[in-house]
DNA sequence: CGGGGTTCTTAATAATTCTTTATAATTGCG
DNA sequence: CGCAATTATAAAGAATTATTAAGAACCCCG
């Protein structure tokens, strides 16, 4: 489900086109037509942004950001007629976030939009409460970058330590190499053999049987997702 | 001391006039001419924010925020001659946060990049300096200056302290040595090295086992956020 | 104004991690 | 069995970080 935008304006024309724009953006909008709507469902609802007109009969744009910064902290966005710098400076200055001048291109006010909602992501992820993962008796914490095994810490470096999540966080499926680089290394260019030295190290360090990382042939490597029966044993015999 | 905000232009007389502007206003200016200089100088230094000329000759603005973005997560806004809404679309789409058309009133852009900084303060603020902190069994208090582990007194420098407190206030979070230096060093000029030693101090005292200090390799420095159990034991042996 | 001690910084050295390169081992197939 | 493709291991090099040690700056106290 979308993030939830407020639009409040007091043309009716003006929020039903937009409603229908930022509809197709994949966001989920509720509209005001006035100042004293807005006021009251922002007490009821909460909202990821809020578009606010400046000039509305009642009470206007900037009274309402006044009243509800301090309360509400998600971005605010001021569309207004009028595009003398002072309104811009002032309106920013009440604590809004963004002031976009009418008439406006709709695709800017979505890029606008989208862009302040990628902020906050990206400052204020919500982490969903980073699970531990556990197969078998290998124990990952990804809060505390800890790994253990049968209750025994174990020291991994980092990149060790995200391959390993990768690999725990897609048990079951064989992973390519060239997926498991790109994933975790994130770049393109490189030596895939890189890989294969971060699988052996892991194996080394946890998996000295190869109980847990198996080796396809030809097609990358697959983290078991139950451990402890069908023990395979090793390919290779050394 | 105001933020640090990278203003990127290769005008050299409006580089002059903003940079005062923006002074003025309380930040700390550094300046680039041309897109080479500003990656150069970002891969060195920690900044609030960053300001983007788009039209520069060598690497434009567009292809130094495509490059940066992903490392660097302090909001971005561009500076462009161009009002057409497809490139105000297009620049927004690559990750920045603003967009402002020259010819610019100065004060607006004042008041845009202050409502930027405004607005990363009341997403991620600092916890409030003067409470006390207590991560697991590690007990900061600002007040007295003192800091306890498991109940016993800890004695530290000042620096020290500092830099305990700074990284507990910012737990979770993976911090650059830049960043850190800047933030409890509070100069620019300096060695980075004096982090790492800070760090190791710190550690031998109250942190022998690396249970707090993590090292995130090629990034920084993270503070656990819960800790405790799960002791994990440090990634060097000697 | 000093002395004595602590703290901070710089510089040099050691240890670790990551990547690349090279070599050995295994598998699949004829 | 032998060849080619694939994977594993080993070792070296570069980059990053940790540690050590020594000099400079600072502060407290007389």
């Amino acid at each position: 489900m979308g993030k939830r935008i407020l639009f409040v304006d007091d043309d009716a024309s003006i929020l039903l086109l937009v409603s229908d724009v930022l509809s197709d953006a994949g966001l989920t909008v509720r509209t005001a037509g006035s100042g004293e709507e807005a006021l009251e469902i922002i007490q009821q609802e909460f909202f990821d942004l809020i578009v606010l007109d400046i000039m509305m009969k009642g009470i206007s744009g900037l009274e309402v950001c006044a009243r509800i910064r301090g309360q509400v902290e998600c971005p605010i966005l001021f569309l207004s007629a009028k595009d003398d710098a002072r309104d811009i400076i002032r309106g920013l200055g009440l604590g809004a976030d963004d002031y976009l001048t009418k008439p406006f291109v709709l695709e800017e006010l979505v890029a606008r939009i989208q862009a302040h909602l990628r902020r906050q992501e990206r400052i204020a992820p919500q982490r969903p409460p980073q699970s531990i993962l556990q197969i078998g008796e290998i124990c990952l914490n990804p809060e505390e970058m800890t790994v253990s095994k049968a209750g025994n810490p174990v020291s991994l470096s980092t990149k060790e330590f995200e391959l390993l999540a990768y690999l725990m966080r897609n048990a079951g499926q064989t992973l390519s190499r060239e997926r498991i680089f790109r994933d975790v290394w994130k770049t393109d260019f490189g030596d895939l053999g890189t890989v294969a030295i971060n699988i052996k190290n892991l194996r080394v360090k946890l998996d000295p049987d190869w109980s847990y990382i198996k080796t396809v042939w030809g097609s990358g490597y697959r983290f078991v997702t139950r451990s402890g029966y069908a023990e395979e044993g090793k390919h290779y015999e050394h």
